[in-house]
DNA sequence: GCCGGCCATCGAATCGATTCGACGGCCGGA
DNA sequence: TCCGGCCGTCGAATCGATTCGATGGCCGGC
């Protein structure tokens, strides 16, 4: 069931069925009806690697994702979804791959195997082999989350810093002298996560300015260790009265930990951070967070990489998105 | 820089160039040195699109998710990240596509334009149009989820029936008298969705055989409706004194609600279901509750499916599973 | 020394589309 | 009446692989 069997029962040729198909070429009313009954009655469709191969791409994105082993966030979670659901109105599929360090088989079978027109990179690190593969092989991709350079790149991202400074004062405005901010996993840090770093900048330049002695602790991404965290900044600077979270992962463990400890927020402590709003909505109390805008982020990143696509030599664009910080009941005065 | 340059390079045909790459007959040492040093030197792969045109299938898979309004569940999202897991050792993409009601054009143009060799639906409804699809297309493909149906089809699904039971007895044997199922929405239960009819069948069933009054509540797959819903049990039957759920979504609702209450859980309330091992852990208390087992089932899903890819005529083959009911700390004597 | 057979390799067909150049027919203007 | 141009359609080339049948060369056996 290809063009050519449509193209015979039509009694056209294989070109006039594909034009009447594409409209690049103009067929006549009567010739594009009938070739329009065939299809209709036969429910055919263009073989999509026969037209991949032949129009040199292939309507397909890929989204490359953290690896399953560490589990995805909240966030990246509604991500993913948006980022089908944005693909889809061009008309695009989105091939998932997992990648984490440097080049894994099916990384490296999509940019070499020419399979996507284009590619999202979820998570990136300040050095990233990946965007160098990408650049190399002249494939477009667009970065969620950007990196420190003055090269041309295309990446949307959240102003980790820009909001973390907001939190910071927002408790310093409350009072607060000795605040801790609960930072992503050593790991990431280590591997130079950008908006952990940016955050820990962000946070730590504020608390000076303002006079407030700030902490930051890396903290796992699992419930477990924001529980142990927790405990172990009590016990360790039993002074401090607000916390700044950027480890939605540790949410859960967080939460636990205050239900354990029976201090009350925000009267005993105050909690803040970026959190995803469903996330910061469904902790009780709900949180006084910034809220990562997935879904607006996810269509940005499409619509770039469609851009990009389209013409390759574009100047290079971009989109750094400021939520606001959406005041709900974790934060409160200083306690005494 | 495709086959042809290669065969160029090393003075070959074309043909020889991938007899050597796929081994399907002999070449010779030499040849084969030769050939692969300029594979390595111009870091060549075969392009995908002109490869699948030729072999006929395109390496690729297609998980059908629920479409992005709704929010995948915990265990949706793990079984997500799995599935791409376990493609990924059998060198197979994972192309994503959402998909709700009968056909949207995402799924027509995977179906239609062959795009994968095989696809996995997930949250399949007792009368799904997507599977006639399918069947139609002789796609092959694997459910999550099943329906009854004599008919031969391939499946991989939970024991919904079977855990409830065992839930309920377990509440039986400690006391309870009045206990309630928080199924799913309403619309997904009038839709015929399967675990959740499953599940109450073999609530009611039990609870009239253990003599208790069991009473069954959809809930919408959101943690207000889970508030809402708690909330509306303690007014309209406080006499319950202890919950089977399996909509995980709701658990935050259900979690704030409780807190609200002041109900000790298990003294006050007993609660127990179906829900994925995370957010059962990260419940607190932690729930005693049947751990779906979200990795085992990806896995047993894309076996199937790359069996069924490979001899289409197979006879139909499925998997359910029975997973154990892990004692953690939310169920015990009725109170009084 | 000749011939049969096997091993390695080649050339050409094929997959199913798109796209370009060419061609035929019809219409209108001179 | 003849010719130029445009509209609609066709045939063939192309995309980049796989795969089948054929062929050439070398070796061993008789």
């Amino acid at each position: 069931m290809n063009i050519g069997e449509i193209a015979k029962r039509a009694g056209v040729s294989r070109s006039t069925v594909s034009y009447a198909l594409s409209g690049k070429r103009p067929v006549s009313t009567a010739t594009a009806r009938r070739i329009n009954e065939v299809i209709d009655q036969l429910g055919y469709r263009p073989n999509a690697s026969a037209r991949a191969l032949a129009e040199g791409r292939t309507r397909t994105l890929s989204l490359v994702i953290p690896p399953a082993g560490r589990r995805l966030t909240d966030v990246q979670l509604g991500f993913v979804a948006s980022v089908v659901e944005a693909a889809a109105t061009y008309d695009l599929d989105v091939l998932l791959s997992p990648s984490g360090g440097d080049h894994d088989r099916s990384f490296e079978r999509i940019v070499t195997g020419r399979r996507v027109d284009g590619v999202i990179l979820m998570e990136i690190l300040l050095e990233d082999a990946r965007v160098a593969r990408l650049e190399q092989a002249a494939l477009p991709f667009v970065t969620i989350g950007h990196v420190e350079r003055p090269g041309a790149s295309w990446w949307v991202d959240v102003d980790y810093e820009a909001l973390i400074r907001r939190c910071v004062h927002h408790l310093a405005d409350l009072g607060h002298e000795h605040v801790v901010l609960v930072s992503r996993s050593d790991e990431l840090v280590a591997a130079g996560y950008g908006p952990a770093l940016r955050a820990t900048a962000g946070f730590l330049d504020v608390a000076e300015q303002r006079g407030l002695t700030g902490h930051v602790v890396c903290c796992a991404d699992e419930p477990g260790a924001g529980q142990a965290c927790f405990e172990e900044i009590r016990r360790n600077r039993p002074e401090v009265t607000a916390l700044v979270t950027i480890n939605e992962a540790a949410l859960p463990g967080l939460q636990r930990a205050l239900h354990h400890s029976g201090l009350h927020v925000p009267r005993d402590l105050s909690i803040t951070g970026v959190i995803a709003k469903r996330l910061a909505e469904d902790f009780s109390p709900p949180l006084t967070a910034a809220d990562v805008p997935a879904e607006e982020m996810a269509r940005l990143a499409v619509d770039l990489l469609v851009e990009r696509i389209a013409d390759p030599d574009a100047t290079s664009r971009h989109a750094l998105l400021e939520p606001v910080v959406s005041l709900r009941s974790s934060t409160g005065a200083r306690p005494r």
